[in-house]
DNA sequence: TGTTGTGAATCTCTTCACAGCT
DNA sequence: AGCTGTGAAGAGATTCACAACA
């Protein structure tokens, strides 16, 4: 069983692959990518082990095999589609932040309980009515939920994405979701790191983590 | 020395204190705020020893003295200031997530480098040149930086607030700063928290954390 | 009886250190 | 010589379990 920071990590070596593939750079050493991702190097080593490829004594990691090995562990054959819950600030800024990122992993659809944003399309996705939840997400196949609504509704909003089948949840709401223990859920909780930076700018010279 | 981990739970149970308190609930038992705060009794025992506030073995904790404990504990007396780095959708979207939360914790100046922004007045919060940082961040006594600028310039803007002094950075763009160790950066990255909850949601019942 | 406070045990994650390879 | 792969050690965080207490 592979961790949950593993998987954080390996994401973010995909994503630093990317980069050193567009430069031609054709190998890549554990300490050259614990450099960029801000790890160690027997880190980099061990989480690649973890998803069981392997590099070369000599010239280290072939970038672009480890980014598809990685891509391969990850993503999903198919793709997968999430939808986003509550079309305010915050969910729009999302959707421009997501729109056209990840061939395999994108926002499809986005609800809202405003009518004047029904039938409305934001950063090329389609708002529908919350009412509308259970018949569009099996109709897109969807597989993943994003929760940007008012914290006082986020408990309902994730009971609904719950109630249809929804095995993944992305949470922005500052409240600790009830969910049964089938179902992952990530939460962003961006008051409280902030709330983190301000403890630790004060107490100075290099805090936590 | 007090964990990274911790931190981020006492800024939690304040929240959720918060409600309690204004439910004119007097009084909470560990086990209580634990299920609020979807941890264990005895994490939130050993978090609020840390702090060195005691309870009592037949009431619990009184749920106001705690409050003001943590806050006294997580917040600086005369408060601090944030200055946020890039006015894109996110940065709106967060100007207004944050405009007038919390008394001692605001942002209060934002910068960008597009000229058509200068002056503008956005949720609250006056737009500056990014030329003016050095002089702005002084003058409004700010010692927090959010950064949510493009990923190319995201370490040239960490590189500026580093430069002026600044010793804590929460940081939105997806590429790890390079940072001297007397700085602390807290990362929020979303790509990252999205692919976790694909993978995840996938592995099905109930994956990592 | 049912709670807090906490030493000790456990679990999880990271790092060390080195054999084996090229 | 300098890398990878990995068992074993170490560090850190969580949970157990129980004495002390109201």
């Amino acid at each position: 069983m592979i961790s949950n920071k593993t998987i954080g990590r390996l994401s973010l070596y995909r994503r630093l692959l990317k980069d050193v593939i567009n430069d031609n750079q054709r190998n890549i050493y554990s300490h050259e990518l614990a450099g960029l991702a801000g790890a160690t190097a027997a880190q980099v080593r061990r989480d690649i082990m973890n998803i069981g490829y392997s590099g070369n004594p000599n010239r280290g990691y072939d970038a672009r095999e480890l980014a598809t090995s990685i891509g391969n562990f990850l993503d999903h054959p198919d793709g997968q589609r999430a939808a986003l819950l509550g079309v305010g600030n915050l969910g729009r800024a999302l959707l421009a932040f997501f729109s056209g990122r990840r061939p395999k992993l994108s926002i499809d659809a986005a609800f809202d309980i405003d009518p004047k944003k029904f039938g409305r399309v934001i950063h090329g996705c389609h708002c529908y009515s919350t009412e509308d939840l259970a018949t569009v997400i099996p109709e897109k196949n969807i597989s993943i939920g994003i929760i940007t609504v008012p914290a006082n509704e986020a408990q309902k909003a994730c009971d609904n994405l719950v109630r249809i089948g929804i095995h993944g949840i992305l949470n922005f709401a500052p409240v600790p979701l009830k969910i049964p223990s089938n179902v992952y859920v990530e939460d962003i909780d961006m008051t409280m790191s902030l709330e983190k930076v301000a403890y630790f700018a004060r107490t100075a010279t290099s805090g936590g983590k």
